[in-house]
DNA sequence: TCAACAAGGATTTTCGAAAATTCTGGAATT
DNA sequence: AATTCCAGAATTTTCGAAAATCCTTGTTGA
């Protein structure tokens, strides 16, 4: 791997988590400093996260980590209802008996972690992604799994604060996921779509109540 | 502007009008010479490009003009569907009669182009691609707006080798503009939606009989 | 007091060369 | 004849410094 594309990691990382606070310059010598590289390798990162819409570029101003708003969250929400509903129906359209595999696979893996009180909050993130990747990974357009993609990352960045400022979770998390899992394994279609749209809108309200008001 | 948002700009045209042959390499030495500036600024523009998908890269072995096949244009034709009446029905939905006038004058300016026989061909494609904007551009999603540029760019690149394989139409492409822009006056979503649908369908017609078949 | 300006420092952008890796073609070996 | 190996060439990747631009701060002049 190349210097490049370990600063394209880290820095989309560290902005998808928090660690740099949205509109916060993003300056080279700093980034040079934090992750131990030149100008050149950080450069490319940068341009890569800012066609991803992860950070924003003016001339010979240079970068800053994109800023977040009620009103970007919401549109992205949306775009996101969009991408996946349409996705998951064209996976459970199209999708084998190994796809069926990977998801009952996914969701095992996602149930296991979070019932360790250990709690690698990494590896519980990872797995998460990991189960909606495979509820879509059928679908057939490269198209829509990049959206899926790019949308996940940008919620990602209003999800993981909001759910810190918001305390214990009243929901059964494990649950939503089984029935979007058995709904999909049963190839009901309209049903799996009705139960995603759901799990993301009761996310949604978290978030919205974790966030200050628009 | 500086010469990285030159090199992108140049770059992203003379991909996507198809200067650069599908898969044939895009060497550093060669675009230097030919954008006449240094590795620096060029690589910053294909790290951009890259995560466009109009490009790929491999660690190390550099970057190369992303392929064509009649599977990802059925994919990126089926994604700009699901985007774009999505987008015009929320712009139907939300535009103010300044978004209206838009498309007036857009569809307007378009046909004064592809009245003219002198044929500036660049400008044309500049005014099809600002009239399919204007349509959508009330949308209020930034996202939906995002996908779809990325979307219309992917499809040009299979647009102008087939319009010049395919001969001359037979279709009146002004009046289906104008009848999608009539509807979307009327503010008639449905009627509008199936329009545009059809626009591209028509247009994919086009596509797949001037393309090798798959 | 205030605006315009200028000098100096900070930062981004670009270049040219060095370092690292891949590719190519031919010699050596089986 | 086919395969492996290696040296040299070609290419990508990275660095460090130079060039260009922006920002700050203090000064001047009205």
């Amino acid at each position: 791997m190349t210097l490049a594309e370990k600063a394209y990691v880290s820095l989309r990382k560290d902005i998808v988590e928090g660690r740099f606070a949205p509109e916060s310059p993003l300056r080279l010598a700093d980034l040079s400093e934090r992750y131990g590289m030149g100008f050149s390798p950080l450069r490319e990162a940068l341009n890569r996260l800012q066609a991803e819409r992860l950070v924003t570029a003016e001339s010979l101003r240079g970068f800053r980590v994109s800023a977040r708003s009620p009103s970007e969250f919401e549109d992205a929400l949306q775009a996101r209802l969009l991408i996946e509903t349409e996705a998951l129906r064209l996976s459970i359209l199209k999708g084998d008996d190994t796809w069926e595999a990977s998801i009952v696979a996914a969701l095992y893996a996602l149930r296991r972690q979070t019932g360790r009180s250990d709690g690698d909050v990494d590896e519980l993130k990872a797995r998460h992604h990991a189960f909606h990747r495979a509820l879509l990974a059928a679908c057939g357009s490269d198209w829509l799994l990049d959206f899926f993609e790019r949308l996940y990352a940008a919620t990602e960045r209003y999800r993981i604060p909001a759910l810190l400022a918001a305390g214990p979770q009243k929901r059964d998390i494990d649950a939503e996921h089984g029935a979007i899992a058995d709904a999909v394994l049963a190839r009901d279609a309209p049903l799996a779509e009705r139960l995603l749209r759901d799990h993301y809108l009761r996310t949604a309200g978290t978030i919205r109540s974790g966030m200050a008001p628009a």
